[in-house]
DNA sequence: GACATCTGATTACGCATGTAGTAATACGTA
DNA sequence: TACGTATTACTACATGCGTAATCAGATGTC
């Protein structure tokens, strides 16, 4: 019954901001983007007030403000957003997908060491 | 000078269409379409319209009509949209994405062995 | 040749998005 | 207590997108 929630690329900025602090008021919100982004802090509120509206954040009062806090997971939302780019652009292969990134993507020696195991277990869940 | 291409998730549907042909009239694509989409054909019109509007797609006078043909190459698309998607849900770290895909996404066997050799020669790159 | 049909051009329309502005209210400070 | 300031609520507005409809001219068909 988990309703698909769209959050916008702004929208995204604002929730990451979120999804680390667990807890803040958009004062918090704003003074966090203001390093990182160059938007109007009525704006940084917009962005705030349309995700309440989504269900993606949850508005709690606190004082005479209110304290905003994530009401969706991360990493369902990760999913969510990765499997509507990987649908649209590699029509539902991962393999290609993952050939891409892997092909145009800087990664370290290290990462590819990472990659390799991740794929040496792959292998064996597969067995 | 290469002008950013927006392609929505409607008209990238068009695009492949045209990418594989490479060339074709409205009618066409409407007919290759009717198998996958239920779209009107006066949607599919539209969507080609903007597209070459947008540029992404040339339309070239045949007869009392128009064969339409790729203004854009789909492996640069493809990048952008990659790099887009890769920045909005993966801050840009090419190896997260990587990994979150590795794991959560159904590869064969086979799939599996042509992205280590992938990793090997990447490695190989790198020294 | 008359009429249905195909095509492209133009227009429509509601919702999403980026990016705020204004009004109302509550607060803290001089 | 009066006033500037912070905060929320409501409004705005251009552009993009999904999804067509209408109009006008060219074509094919009987």
């Amino acid at each position: 019954m988990s309703r698909l929630i769209q959050i916008s690329d702004a929208e995204w900025v604002v929730m990451e901001v979120l999804w680390r602090s667990g807890n803040a008021t958009a004062a918090d919100v704003i003074a966090h983007l203001a390093d990182v982004k160059t938007w109007n802090h009525r704006t940084v509120r917009s962005l705030i007030t349309r995700l309440v509206e989504k269900g993606a954040l949850e508005a709690r009062p606190a004082g005479h403000r209110y304290a905003y806090r994530p009401a969706v997971r991360r990493d369902k939302c990760v999913r969510q957003e990765s499997q509507s780019f990987l649908e649209k652009v590699f029509a539902g292969d991962a393999a290609k997908l993952l050939v891409h990134f892997v092909r145009h993507a800087k990664i370290t020696p290290q990462e590819i060491e990472r990659l390799r195991k991740l794929l040496d277990e792959k292998q064996s869940e597969n067995e």
